[in-house]
DNA sequence: AAGTAATTCAATGGTTCTCTTGAATACTGC
DNA sequence: GCAGTATTCAAGAGAACCATTGAATTACTT
């Protein structure tokens, strides 16, 4: 059995996917990928790093193959390659959910506690939609609406959402969404809203989650 | 924003699954115990590993809580948690394929030219067992069927397959599986029987495949 | 209680990761 | 061409990872 070098090389291969994504900073950016297109200034800020560290980063998931680059003028913009690339963060995110010990105890400590925030699944607002008695509000930055969202949905990114209050509908349920299950701007929205006496909940998880699940978008996604 | 901290945290936990399966070792370690639970020595012996060193990469694994252990007298048998574990190993293996360069080069230098081996899918499959004219034949080790195989299928390991072709009904078509997907075993039966005149293909995949889509099988796997 | 087999622990050295810092490169607009 | 901006490269320090070796632990057997 010579090949036994073989065999272990191939491993080493597959196993290359799981090492691109064996690091929570490259997390956070597939995480942010998954809203669309971004610089690396963009990703940067949006993980607290400094850009060079970034930069090598992203370089680490473009060796891997997981994220494809696009050059605009002097910007280079980065993005994930494929769905399965979605579907290996989910895949691995809900992994770590079941079995990786004290990850509870961290989602509480950074996402706060969620016990009073009403959450809505999927299934229940694609029904609620059908009924019609239900405004979907997309409370990301405005350029990740324009890029694709949920049906009907109306944007009020959630730094402005407190001025503009008064644009919501009154007397309808309000159902806020973000970028996924551990965005904390919907749990943001949800709160400021109760607290102003609309009746507001949460989608359990994103927009990525809502394109995965082939359910009707609108806007420049595909 | 204090809690950069804490969301690092949160992605850091998050990744830990993919980190626990960030190496080739481990990699073929989760794709054996995807056949059933294992002892130490028997998983050294199917990785060619130190029992030390595997040892150590089996109690990371444990750490992350992807596998359990179970005592039995002085051996310790090891198994995967949960079947989310093997459809984390599947996502990552499906995304290499398609992502990672080379993966093809090292995969052929591996099992060899698969271009004349005949494959056929889960799904063809199942259409023929329900016509009833095809023999399924199972070549992984004696214990590996007794835990489980696919319904109806026949058991000669592939070290035996030479000396026990008589056993195998003439004139039927016989479809050989394993492992998975880049297991050898059912790759060098379907060749072993195609030259001694018999009409052989393999399934594309293997048996913790055909049980992830909850296609029939027997055997103690519930 | 002593011997034995299976597994884990502990220490070591070489390799790979990760972040930082400062410089180099690629493109735009003037 | 030249200044300015965005990104990458290069080098280095500290940590984590990985295989090896030899000893320690655990539970069974006699």
């Amino acid at each position: 059995m010579a090949d036994h070098a073989a065999k272990a090389s191939l491993y080493d291969a597959l196993a290359e996917s799981a090492k691109a994504l064996a690091n929570g900073r490259r997390a956070e950016l597939v995480d942010v990928l998954a809203q669309g297109e971004r610089s690396v200034e963009e990703l940067a800020d949006e993980i607290g790093q400094t850009v060079a560290n970034t930069s090598q980063h992203l370089q680490r998931l473009l060796r891997s193959g997981l994220v494809e680059t696009r050059r605009d003028g002097t910007r280079i913009y980065y993005s994930l390659s494929s769905p399965v690339v979605l579907t290996l963060w989910r895949t691995m995110r809900q992994t770590a959910e079941e079995h990786v010990a004290g990850l509870q105890q961290l989602a509480n400590d950074y996402l706060g506690d969620r016990s009073k925030l009403r959450t809505i699944t999927r299934d229940a607002l694609r029904a609620r939609l059908r009924d019609g008695d239900v405004v979907v509000l997309d409370v990301r930055p405005e350029p990740e609406y324009a890029a694709g969202h949920v049906r009907g949905a109306i944007t009020i990114p959630i730094g402005e959402l407190k001025s503009r209050l008064g644009e919501i509908p009154e007397g309808a349920e309000i159902v806020a969404y973000c970028r996924g299950p551990y965005c904390v701007y919907a749990d943001d929205a949800v709160r400021l809203m109760t607290r102003n006496g609309l009746n507001a909940a949460r989608l359990e998880d994103g927009f990525p989650e809502w394109v995965a699940a082939r359910l009707p978008i609108e806007g420049r996604t595909p």
